[in-house]
DNA sequence: TCCTAAACGAGACGGTACGTCGTGTCTTCTG
DNA sequence: CAGAAGACACGACGTACCGTCTCGTTTAGGA
């Protein structure tokens, strides 16, 4: 899922050839999560993930373009989607867990990096889409789901617009993180949630 | 305003020696914004724009103190906080012509330069401030001023809270770009509008 | 013999990595020696060299120092000692022959900057060492030779010390070359040489 | 006498404007000296010196054309051609004292950088003239005036060229500080005197 | 069981840009 | 007006990484 190059072409050779080290794959993984957390972004160059992981460059290039897809590749890894706990038993608690969550997530050092990357990543490399689904599309789609449990429940709207919501709401978060730099209060959490809502209800 | 040392400083000894050249700065700022609306911040070196101005490195060094810095620098004197023309006459209606051409503005290719920075910008040097200041901050209090006219007018609820709304106009605006790499659509904005201000009505 | 770094150790990790590019060395040298011989000391910047042989700065500074050591490295193996060409059968003349050889050589452009570089070099680097060998060492010996040769002929005296015959000799065409920035004529050199035998005949 | 542009132009205008400040020219001069002592001729940059000085880099250039210069014309104040104390009163013993003498001065450090600025110094300036002739013209009348008088008085040949002496006495002494990087002993120099003066002898 | 092709470490290579330093010239203000 | 202060264009410095290459050395298949 992670290395850009799909490894099993079952047309043509077959894979001759010493197979790539799913060790090395994982020690480039550890150097890079390791210098990010350390010293950011402006430090992770190729250099210093080779040698710290005590791996050739070409070796990096083999599985990365470039030092973001790294990044990326590793905060993937490092930073799992791990699912909602401790779920409450109404879909909109359970929307609003979701979003404090990804407040949190996104306040701490590693991910403000995400969050720029997200913001800064214009190519649409095969990375560089699975970054925007592993930490957006994927949260996105897990609110998209209770949402829509909430309208056929008639907590909502028949014809609220999810899009729009999630818009709404994510966009708030991720726009207040941008401005203030750190994760939304209780309540004004609260109240942003609220007031999405107050135009969704029925 | 824009450049990072005030000249003045009449405290001191009162400027010493040869002034710096206004001439010399407005060349360095020309280079700047040509080679970014060429071919890109990864372009953007201090060797190019120093040859491309006809200016020596230090010269650069001496105003701004990175690559970052010159380019906001350079997108603040090029991108001029223009006020929305065409004004309606409600209060609303004028809210949403701001928005819609915050959305237009950011999704061009300049625009998308300015936004990356905005999110990737961790620093909070002074030119960053200025930057966030001159492109977020300035607008922002344009909307918050309309709807405070608007509450009095009793448009939207007297309770209602002018900041919240805010981070969801602006956040949906800013997510719908980052997600989907444009502007948003007519209907699509007034959708979002209208129910933002749902949440608002009295 | 002129490379610093000696490529052989056989102890350690035995050469790991790419070796060193033989070829590249050349197109190195071959620049310098250019640079010198058009235009001298001052333009042999490692910019220049780097420029002119199609190669990387640091793939000099892989090799060399600094510039001095590239001009010293260069020039042994742009000059090298040729032996004298022409040998009469007697020591004293084949003496004779050889400080003529010297004097011709230090007096071209080249050898001017040979001359102030044995002047100047203070530090007791590698190449610098090598450089007074090549230079000076082993012409003097190449003297110091024939002398023994003479002593033990009868032709000088068995007491004579030749290591302060080699000072007066090599010592009266150097500064002579250095006061009067040109080669001694024939007939001063054989009034210095004879000068000096009349000091060790017996 | 040291500075290359003589100050007092009676013809003429009659020096219009402020004079120059010898208190100006003595605080380069004490800076540059300071910096050479300390730090030697590589830290000797005109900007240093003007900081050390507290003097404007212009006002050094009014004086001196180049850090070269600047340093000649600095050891020249430095080091004055102190005249040989302790004469002897035969002209031979003399001849071995200002020699001894020299060989010490330029066997220490300052002494050094003199020897290599005169091996190094081609170009043909005023100032370097200057300076070969403070340091080394003087010397080798000294040596040559008392040649004279021991030609006069019988202790050499009538016919010894004095000239050929000089080369070799001085050219020894030169020789071998260049290759020894220390002064004679005084039992080598001896016999290097000797060794010349039998070449000279009646 | 060999053969062979790819992966791997190491590091040299041609480059590009960095940020700094020094040069020598200039411009402005102060004494 | 000389002189200090320092801005300026220029150019070289030595360093850091880039991404590619060439080595010698594993390490598995497929022959």
């Amino acid at each position: 899922m992670t290395s850009p190059e799909s490894t099993g072409k079952p047309g043509g050779s077959a894979s001759r050839g010493r197979p790539r080290s799913e060790e090395t794959r994982l020690k480039i993984m550890r150097a890079t999560s390791d210098l990010l957390r350390e010293s950011g972004m402006p430090a992770l160059t190729i250099e210093a993930v080779a040698a710290r992981a005590g791996v050739g460059k070409p070796t990096i290039y083999r599985y990365w373009a470039n030092a973001n897809e790294l990044a990326m590749a590793a905060l993937m890894e490092t930073a799992p989607a791990k699912p909602a706990s401790g779920t409450s038993d109404d879909a909109l608690g359970r929307v609003r867990a979701i979003l404090y969550r990804i407040s949190e997530t996104f306040s701490h050092a590693t991910g403000r990096y995400v969050a720029s990357m997200l913001a800064a990543s214009h190519e649409d490399s095969e990375v560089s889409k699975a970054f925007r689904s592993h930490f957006i599309r994927a949260r996105r789609e897990e609110v998209a789901a209770e949402l829509n449990t909430a309208r056929k429940v008639g907590l909502i709207r028949k014809d609220a617009e999810i899009d729009l919501a999630l818009d709404m709401l994510f966009g708030a978060v991720f726009y207040h993180l941008l401005m203030n730099q750190a994760a939304m209060d209780t309540a004004y959490m609260d109240n942003m949630f609220k007031a999405v809502m107050r135009g969704l209800e029925p």
